[in-house]
RNA sequence: GGAGAGAUGUCCGAGAGGUCGAAGGAGCUGGACUCGAAAUCCAGUGUAGUGCCUAGCAUUACCGAGGGUUCGAAUCCCUCUCUCUCCGCCA
């Protein structure tokens, strides 16, 4: 969340940016409540600051007579106090819940636009592959290859559940070792992470586990949710904690299943493996200071391609507009990697994405530094895509179709699968 | 799942109804000593709000979390979470 001081002293940025963002935040209500809250919250102070005046006169010897008057006096302010404090509870609870509601502000260099069509390409890679016949999209490749099966997926799991077999499963698991290789050469700790967390980490992150547009899975009667992302695992790992200022950067990478509702997403662009209910993910995650969280977000894009252009694969790089941005979001850059089987003649998709989220996190999650000055402060916290597994093996198998429907090995995954072609048995 | 022990500041650790924002130590900061460093000595050092006559003062909250008892709770009671030990179960 926001620093909700900045709802006074910062009003008419927080409303730019909420409109700018196509937003939908009652801010002038939020402010009304905050108002509330405090004049509620000075007259409850000062109503405990007159009981404890009264609770320490009575530390000493008394007189009988004068240690009941104020015993009295005690417990009419503890009556008052109770009411006090009742309704100051609702509309503090009220008012938290609207202030998490404020987007982080964005970048001035991010483009400002409604939706994904205004996002600004910035960089091309590599020419998409130009075919001597019709290409195939991974789910007709993946069938006939037999290393993927959505039929049955269906029909043990549900709609949007998969299965991967044979040389699929190799090519996944390479996959993930080549990703992690590439990852910590850059100096990244490796993690599994766990596949379920508590709903306040969630909500911390800046997911809403409830509601009816969640893309998050709850647990019934646990108070935990399955991830969506490593993202909440990793960026949970220091909630509350202080961290020494010489640790950081933290350099964290965290392999997890991830689990998506995807309510609605459905049609022809979200079709086989591109959009589905639970995946396999490398995700990375920097801690960092506040000054260098611009250069950081620029180091995991570079790796992201580097992961990329490693396999061979044509992308551009969306610089994402402030309409679809996330909320806690300052700036972010998805990699769109070239999909033969995309649309009728190949389209971009998305492949990765990596959100510089500022201090939005860390002041919802706690998680601060001592700085040289000796104050407590925010940790920076951004994310990244390393390599979404169901993604990936959608842009290789398409990129690398033969006529023959099979599926040549890019150079730099054959040594961690052991084979060079994926053919029709 | 059952039984027991525990959770205190940046860290370790005392505390057992008013004298506790919390002993002591470590760390950190400043100073003394030193050519310099170490050691030693002295002093300072929690966080987050709010108000004001804003290098400060006052006040509120915070001793795992949430409730309760009480005029008054780190301290008593209840619930929960986590950690440790033992038992059960188990990949």
């Amino acid at each position: 969340m926001i620093d909700i001081r900045d709802i006074k002293t910062r009003y008419s940025e927080i409303e730019k940016n909420i409109r700018d963002r196509y937003m939908n935040v009652d801010l002038k209500k939020i402010a009304e409540d905050m108002d509330k809250r405090s004049s509620l919250l000075a007259e409850t102070e000062a109503l405990r600051a007159r009981r404890n005046e009264t609770a320490a006169k009575m530390k000493g010897k008394l007189d009988p007579d004068a240690r009941s008057r104020l015993i009295e006096e005690g417990k009419a302010i503890k009556e008052e106090l109770g009411k006090k404090e009742a309704e100051l509870a609702e509309i503090d609870r009220i008012f938290q819940e609207e202030a998490r509601t404020i987007p982080n502000y964005y970048s001035p260099e991010a483009p400002v636009g409604k939706e994904d069509k205004d996002n600004l390409a910035i960089k091309f890679y590599g020419e998409p592959a130009k075919f001597t016949f019709k290409a195939k999209d991974h789910v007709q490749l993946g069938e006939e290859l037999d290393i993927l099966d959505f039929e049955n997926g269906a029909k043990v799991s549900g709609q949007k559940f998969y299965y991967i077999k044979n040389k699929g499963v190799i090519l996944q698991m390479a996959l993930e070792r080549y990703a992690m290789d590439i990852v910590l050469k850059h100096g990244f700790t490796p993690f599994i992470t766990p596949d379920i967390a508590k709903e306040e980490i969630l909500q911390g992150i800046g997911f809403n586990p409830r509601g009816a547009e969640s893309n998050i899975y709850t647990l019934e009667g646990t108070g935990t949710c399955l991830v969506g992302t490593a993202e909440i695992t990793l960026g949970g790992y220091y909630s509350g904690e202080i961290i020494d200022k010489k640790d950081l950067p933290i350099k964290m990478t965290g392999l997890s299943h991830c689990f998506r509702r995807e309510a609605g997403g459905a049609g022809q662009y979200s079709k086989g493996l591109y959009r589905v209910h639970q995946f396999s993910k490398l995700e990375m995650f920097i801690y960092c200071l506040p000054e260098e969280s611009d250069s950081f977000h620029k180091e995991i894009l570079a790796i992201e391609e580097e992961i990329f252009q490693g396999l061979g694969i044509p992308y551009r790089i969306v610089d994402t507009a402030t309409g679809d941005l996330g909320a806690p979001a300052y700036r972010k850059y998805d990699i769109e990697a070239w999909m033969p089987g995309r649309g009728d003649e190949g389209e971009y998709g998305e492949v990765t994405s990596t959100s510089n989220c500022t201090d939005y996190q860390a002041r919802s999650l706690n998680i601060r530094y001592r700085d040289d000055d000796g104050k407590l402060k925010f940790v920076h916290m951004l994310n990244g895509t390393a390599m979404a597994l169901s993604r990936a093996v959608v842009a290789i198998i398409e990129n690398y179709q033969e006529e023959d429907g099979a599926i040549r090995i890019p150079q730099a995954l054959v040594p961690y699968c052991g084979f060079e072609k994926i053919e029709r048995k």
